[in-house]
DNA sequence: TTGCATAGTATCACTATTTGATAGTGGCGC
DNA sequence: GCGCCACTATCAAATAGTGATACTATGCAA
């Protein structure tokens, strides 16, 4: 960062003001921007200031309270015609989603993490797993683990023991040999799945969607209610089109 | 711009950066960031460069190409959670789009543009029209016609007089006088049909969510083939269920 | 209403930071 | 192997961002 002579710190700190909004963080004064981000007062007034003129952020005229704009969506909107893999995978989902009428979700690998890049929810599904952008720490994850379990055995033996993990729920598995064990079982299985990990009551099945290489750096997963089914019933009824889906966009 | 002392500009060309990228440049060199922002080479590079280590942008290693990132996805993520509209209206619009099984969408007014927010899309649906944050001149689409119209009558004029139209079909309308009259009949119906405008063979159906000033800021749209339907089976068939969904989101 | 505390706005001299010219490197096609 | 073009790296010059300070507006309590 400092040694680095290309680095142009001043769009870093701009970047900062807008990394400061999140789930709790819906609006955000100058002062709390100051707070949040660290920098100066008057940097954040200039830097929020501008973003503001550039349509990035919105400002209600009575609190002066800055919020996210609609061109986030719009980055959004170009994020997706960027990524070939979304412009496949859509149509197929959409596709599983009206014929199964339960949640499903493309999940891609980033770094350590996994991130939500299509969802089509059903009605039981809550409110941050409805949404596009959500970024959940891979091991945790059915999707996270199967993807995992596509690459080499060093790589799921090294991240299941350094990549981060995080309990969402009293259930969530955050023992390192037991993600690790059941990342094997998904490797063995071509599928994985996890229950209670990010929701409680929540059965979540993941199948890879495999490259050239072998490698996948992308999943398909489908949420389910344990009140409805048990995971052998979520196996039995939904793997067959699960994998039939990913197939379809691979092919 | 120039004369606004707390105008960052190093912060408005980073942005330019980001915004470089649309549905037609999904991938840019250093060479053709360049062009399109009409920045210096070194700052081009400079400000790339930045905006990859801070994760906001992806680089093949290959072709040295830079590509939106998925952190693209996270602000959206945020966006959502900061529009109190999105958290009201999304459960409604999966139960109307699971009832129906067509393509629904939850469109804002954003300055002369309207914005798709939120988009439940079916099998029939286009790329294009299943993903958030496109962005499509109001005057041209029921959903940007039936929020104008809840305005007063001197500003539903200006708008027709003066908001920018964009032919996107042979039959897109972009006569405004007709574009007026069109205005002042959702404003008397409380809805908006349209043809052909975006898409052929596609009809169009919007309704108002009002706010408590009785001005819209958003509406509900849904659309569907002119091939299965006529205009006056889609009101028939569909009129009631969309202004129920908005009543439910409302109330 | 008055007064106080807090948050937002505006100004400006200083200098750190960006700039843009230039030179160096690497890759690809011919 | 040569030459072109894109990308990378360097550095002196000066522009543009900084942060201290002062000013104004707002909201709350007495």
């Amino acid at each position: 960062m400092k040694q680095d002579s290309l680095y142009v710190s001043t769009l870093a700190k701009g970047l900062k003001i807008l990394r400061a909004f999140d789930e709790t963080h819906v609006s955000l004064s100058l002062k709390e921007l100051q707070k949040r981000t660290g920098l100066e007062k008057s940097s954040v007034q200039r830097l929020a200031h501008t973003l503001h003129v550039e349509g990035m952020l919105d400002r209600a005229p009575d609190t002066r309270r800055y919020r996210p704009s609609h061109a986030w969506l719009e980055l959004a909107y170009n994020y997706y015609w960027s990524d070939p893999l979304v412009a496949r995978a859509l149509p197929k989902l959409i596709e599983f989603s009206q014929a199964k009428g339960e949640t499903i979700n493309l999940a891609q690998i980033s770094q350590d993490h996994i991130i939500y890049s299509l969802r089509l929810p059903n009605q039981r599904t809550h409110f941050a797993a409805s949404i596009v952008g959500r970024r959940v720490p891979a091991l945790i994850t059915a999707a996270g683990r199967v993807i995992l379990s596509t690459t080499g055995d060093d790589e799921i033996k090294n991240a299941c023991a350094h990549w981060p993990v995080e309990s969402f729920t009293p259930k969530t598995l955050t023992d390192r040999d037991t993600i690790f064990e059941n990342t094997c079982d998904a490797r063995d299985n071509g599928f994985c799945l996890t229950r209670d990990q990010i929701l409680l009551n929540e059965i979540s099945l993941a199948v890879p969607l495999t490259g050239n290489d072998g490698r996948a750096r992308a999943a398909l997963q489908i949420s389910l209610s344990s009140r409805t089914y048990t995971p052998e019933q979520v196996v039995d009824k939904f793997l067959p089109a699960l994998l039939d889906t990913a197939a379809g966009i691979l092919g």
